[in-house]
DNA sequence: GAGTGGTCTAGACCACCAA
DNA sequence: TGGTGGTCTAGACCACTCA
C-alpha cells in the first residue's frame, strides 16, 4: 500500500501517497463536510510513517480548501453551509467596498439534454440528462446577475425549484447537503458582452448594454465538472476583484 | 536578533522571521533577480536555525513566486526577463487555446502629476509627478488591448518613449531590468464598460460597444503600489482565464 | 564526486482549546 | 489536565546537476 522505496518504477512522495489516501476516504465518504479527520498522530499510526509526513499531506489539502486545521480543536472537512463560505466563488464586490448579501429570484428549473458542447464540458454523454436553473440575482432591489446553471442531472436526481427557493439560492450548500457533493475548484472565463433579449429584459438593461460575463465550471473531489454556469452581470457599481501572484 | 523564545511579547514563528530577513536581503539588493541566493545549510549557519527551519521560510517565499527553487542547483530569485515570465499577469486568453505573442503598438508618454485618487492609489502625496504611457496591443494584427499605464517618476527616473519601444512593451522586465523595481503581486478589478472617445477610435470599434476594464494596481517588495493600469480589451475572441480555489 | 534541494524520521516542547 | 495542531531540531538518506 505504502511505498517509500525510492527506486520503485513509479516513485512518489510519501506524503503524496498520503494525500491520495486522505482523497479516496473523503470521496469515499468516511468524513463527510464538516467533520473532524482523525489526529495526525492517530493517521500516522494507521497508514506507518510518521506525523511529519502525514502533516504534509493534510497541509497540502488545507492550501487547496479542502481540510481546514484549528489549532487545539483539530482538522476538519471544509464545508460550504459554513458561514462565510456560501459565497466563496463569487469575486464580485460593490464598488464602495462592502461585500453584501444577494437576493435571489427564482425564474426557472427546467430538463434538458447535454449538446455536444455542453457534453465535453461536464463530461457526460451527448444527449445525457441535465438540469437547467435560472435566476436572478438582485442587490438592495435592482437586478445584478442573471445566472444561467447546468448540472448533470444524475448526481443531482430529485433537484427541482423548491429547492432552490427554500435554500435562498446558495446553489453550493445545497449541491452538498442535498446531494453529498462538495465543489473544490472552479474556473472562470470572463468577457464583455452586449445585453439582449431575455437577459436585458431581465436586468432591465437596453439592448447593447455592456455585461460582465462569467462562465464557470465547478469541480468536486477528483477534478470532475459537476456544474456549468454563466453569470452575466451589471457592472456600473459592482466590479470583479482578483488578485494575480 | 533572532528570538526562538515563545513567551516573548512579540512572538512570531522563526521561520517567519527568516522569511522577513530574507526578503530585507532581497530589498537591499544582496541579491539581484536571476541571482542564485546561499545554500539552506548556509543561510541555517547565518541565521543559527536548523536547515528546516530556513527551508520553511524559503518555501514560503516560493509559493509567493518571490524565490524559485530547483533541485540540484540551488534557489533563485525570481525574475521577469525569464522566458515565460514577461506575461505573467496577463491572463488574456485567445478562445481557440493558445496564448500568442502579442505585438506593441507604442501610442505616448508623457509627465503628469497625481491627483488625489491616483496619489491613494499608488501611496503618493497628490500632485507628486508620475509618467504616464498610452499603448496599443494588437494580435495578429488585430487591436486587442488599450492600455493606459501611471507610475511614480521618482523610482523610474529617465523612463521615456523609447525605452518602451526598444523593450518591445514589455513593462516588467524593463522596470527590472532599467529601475532594478520587480512586481511581486497585482491586484485587479474587472467591469464592462461601452468604447467611447479615444479608445474606440483606437480599437476601431463603434462608440458603445462591449470592452473588458482591467484595473490593476501592481506592487513591489513590501505591498508598495508601483504601477496602475488599466487595460480596454476587446474580448470577442479573447476571454480572462481565472481559477478559483 | 561534490554540492544542491527533496524526503522522511523521531522526538522535544509550545500554544490553543475543551472538559 | 489531556488532546490537538504548530514549531523547531538533528540527522539520515535520496534525487538532480554539473564539472
Amino acid at each position: 500500500m505504502i511505498d517509500k522505496y525510492y527506486n520503485s518504477p513509479s516513485y512518489k512522495p510519501l506524503y503524496d501517497q498520503i494525500k491520495v489516501l486522505l482523497t479516496q476516504s473523503l470521496i469515499g465518504g468516511e468524513w463527510r463536510p464538516g467533520d473532524m479527520i482523525p489526529s495526525e498522530i492517530e493517521l500516522a499510526g494507521r497508514y506507518k510513517v510518521s506525523q511529519g509526513t502525514v502533516r504534509k499531506a493534510i497541509d497540502a489539502l488545507a492550501t487547496e480548501n479542502i481540510l481546514i486545521r484549528r489549532q487545539g480543536k483539530g482538522t476538519f472537512v471544509a464545508t460550504h453551509s459554513a458561514e462565510g463560505m456560501k459565497l466563496r466563488f463569487l469575486r464580485l464586490t460593490s464598488v464602495d467596498g462592502q461585500k453584501e448579501l444577494l437576493q435571489n429570484e427564482f425564474i426557472s428549473c427546467t430538463k434538458g439534454k447535454a449538446d455536444v458542447h455542453m457534453g465535453q464540458v461536464l463530461d457526460l454523454k451527448a444527449g445525457a440528462s441535465t438540469i437547467e436553473i435560472k435566476r436572478l440575482l438582485t442587490f438592495s432591489g435592482r437586478p445584478l446577475i442573471f445566472d444561467h446553471i447546468i448540472v448533470p442531472a444524475a448526481p443531482f436526481k430529485g433537484l427541482n425549484g423548491n429547492k432552490v427557493e427554500e435554500n435562498n439560492g446558495s446553489m453550493y450548500s445545497l449541491y452538498e447537503s442535498e446531494f453529498g457533493v462538495r465543489m473544490i475548484r472552479a474556473e472562470e472565463r470572463l468577457k464583455a458582452v452586449a445585453a439582449k433579449g431575455e437577459v436585458a429584459k431581465a436586468l432591465g438593461l437596453k439592448e447593447g448594454e455592456p455585461l460582465l460575463s462569467i462562465e464557470r465550471v465547478s469541480f468536486t473531489y477528483g477534478d470532475k465538472p459537476m456544474e456549468w454556469r454563466l453569470g452575466l452581470c451589471i457592472t456600473d457599481n459592482h466590479h470583479y476583484m482578483n488578485e494575480l501572484e
